[in-house]
DNA sequence: GTGTCGGCCGTCTGCCGACAA
DNA sequence: TTGTCGGCAGACGGCCGACAC
């Protein structure tokens, strides 16, 4: 398994994997609810949910038996050093790479200085289409119907005097490889079809009917393709190398040393496979958790992706405010907010939220101010309690 | 990538993969040089090499800026609580489970007062073939070309009134799986030839030339069939999952976790990636360690595994001994021994070895004693001397 | 004894418009 | 507008002995 893999900042010890591979292609492949953090920004890494993203790959629920780690908070505020984007050449699957390293209590101290970061930075690419396979455009027998629309807006126009109307395309992927494709405007009715190319490229990518493919159409007039997997089953892999225990302890290991010696750790995000985001910009977690207030029946609303890969917004109440795991991670906010959502179907939505993750739909800003994304008093460190806030609005159950 | 697994001792907590794999099957696979220590048996824990198999798994250096673990030796003596044998379905690699359990300072005293445990216990079958495949072998126009002793020794005998001779074979892979083989004896001059059945095994397994099959025909009448794939260039998986770093440092930390504790902890060994076996049967470890004398000039050979997959001795000379990282692992009899090989291709082969690999020539018994084996005193507590050796006859170099 | 090839079918791939949802 | 199908032509899969090393 090898990998491709760009860097925002392509550094010498990336060694031979330095192919750049496309931002807007990876962040289409990634979801439109993915973003990662600014290069150089201040974020906050919650072991947590790193921990949850082990679980969900391994498919293995954490054991008790793990040790703890007194060193290590339930949040660490981190310097982001380096954010590079990859993919996994096997399966395409995409993934980030980011560089963390701990801050030491003076730069804790002095966060109230700096000026606000937001993170997101690429989004969503705007000439671009994704559509679900179905049987027919993975059946050996025949090619890929191209929605019309689809084909008007990301693919080169074509020359309607010929007789079909006809062309090459020439797609690149994540890993830079080149696929080509017979774009073709025939059958009666008329309709885009992909004919000669795609059978090759259905087989090389082991696509199924469910599946989805992305075309992208850039300003410099180039053509991109990803693709993204139906169903997440399990992508797993306990995988003969490292027991799922060993990969639990190490991640937290990691962690614990880095933030007892302030020095630079490695993690891995993985935005498909990973239940939620555990790098989260220091300035949207400290405007949610500082400058928002919440308390149990209020109203919020909060993203989701459909099966569409766009974006809908799904209601719900919050039911309760407290530790997830009092006991491992106390006085944590990951995960902290008990809710019940509206739809019938939201047995399938999550029963636990972040702040960071919803929108209240009322909300009592607690200190009037014109800055309100700003700290209004230095970090305290070890982060164990959290100014303006009474232990007991935090543990409402 | 789900797995297929066995244990020599079905625990309930296997879960669903509890299909039963094929020992035979799964020892032709892993080569003539690998064995397991029996279940139960005392068994020496290195680190050092089992971070070795996650440096080659990962194909990336231990970095310097893992942290120490004081509390973890260079070697952990533990009793093997379970062994499972497994191969990966995506590949069919092979590797083995293993949970072992550091002995308690009492038991690591009560060590002399047990018999001789010798690991060894299943081993190569008796009727079986390997054989590489050719460039015709795996192309799509003909079949699989049967080498005349191989198909007389493991294939049940063809009726050869019959014209032409021929059979349907049914052989069972590493999962359990089925695969069907149309066996005929036609040509001119005859030969034994795989055909219908043959290429849809070989695509569903992507095997290439130069990868290996392997036929095993048991005493229950039953037939096998496993591969083996060619050049392990590099399997690897950094894996958008966990930084290597992490998992080395997961590795240390759950086992210092475990030595600390006297609990239980899980590990993987992979034959075929780890370039040497890091859980030493307690006996063999002993044998060697306290009852072999080696010195500087020492002549010695050493068996190795051939690309047909027979064992060939290698003669070599000791030119040095001394610890192979004094700075984290001191005193540790890890690839402790320099060595220097004969034969010219031997850059190929590794500088070091650990007592246990080889073979010396001239052998001096510490103790004249009946029972070479048994330990003669308690053993120390966390192993931080030797009995017998003073400590400048472990650092000569 | 066995690796590769030319010859020869037969099946399946893959391009087409028809048709219906 | 687009998913699936029947029809059809050509490519490739796959079984055979010939031949050479």
């Amino acid at each position: 398994m090898r990998l491709s893999s760009c860097g925002f900042t392509p550094e010498p010890d990336d060694g031979e994997n330095s192919k750049c591979l496309n931002s807007e292609l990876w962040h289409a492949c990634a979801g439109p609810l993915v973003s990662l953090p600014a290069l150089g920004s201040r974020v906050v890494y919650f072991p947590q949910g790193h921990s949850e993203q082990v679980a969900s790959t391994t498919n293995k629920e954490v054991d008790a038996h793990i040790p703890n780690y007194p060193s290590l908070p339930a949040q660490l505020i981190c310097q982001l050093h380096n954010v590079t984007m990859h993919a996994d050449v096997d399966t395409d699957e995409v993934y980030a790479q980011m560089t963390l390293q701990p801050l030491s209590p003076q730069e804790q101290k002095d966060l109230c200085l700096l000026p606000a970061e937001l993170g997101t930075q690429s989004k969503q690419p705007t000439n671009y289409f994704c559509k679900t396979l179905t049987a027919s455009d993975t059946s050996t027998h025949g090619g890929f119907s191209v929605p019309r629309r689809a084909a008007e807006k990301v693919f080169p126009p074509l020359d309607y005097s010929q007789q079909p109307p006809a062309q090459e395309l020439i797609a690149r992927d994540l890993h830079g490889n080149e696929w080509k494709f017979r774009h073709i405007f025939r059958g009666q009715p008329k309709r885009h079809l992909l004919t000669t190319g795609w059978s090759v490229f259905v087989s090389a990518k082991r696509l199924v009917a469910g599946d989805s493919v992305i075309f992208i159409w850039n300003e410099n007039n180039q053509l991109f393709l990803g693709i993204r997997r139906a169903n997440r089953p399990q992508t797993i892999m306990p995988s003969s190398v490292l027991s799922s225990d060993s990969m639990h302890i190490g991640l937290l290991a990691a962690a614990a040393h880095a933030a007892t010696t302030n020095s630079r750790f490695t993690i891995f995000y993985n935005p498909r496979a990973c239940p939620a985001e555990f790098v989260i910009p220091m300035a949207k977690y400290a405007k949610t958790v500082f400058h928002t207030r919440v308390s149990v029946g209020m109203r919020f609303r909060m993203l989701f992706e459909t099966e569409e890969s766009s974006i809908r917004r799904y209601m719900g109440t919050i039911t309760g405010i407290s530790d997830l795991d009092p006991v491992r991670w106390p006085n944590s906010h990951w995960h902290s907010v008990k809710v019940g959502w509206d739809e019938s179907t939201a047995g399938e939505r999550q029963p636990r939220v972040s702040l960071w993750e919803i929108e209240p739909l009322t909300t009592f800003p607690m200190y009037p101010s014109p800055f309100p994304v700003r700290l209004k008093r230095p970090w305290p460190y070890g982060l164990s309690s959290f100014p303006g806030l009474k232990d007991g609005e935090m543990s409402i159950d």
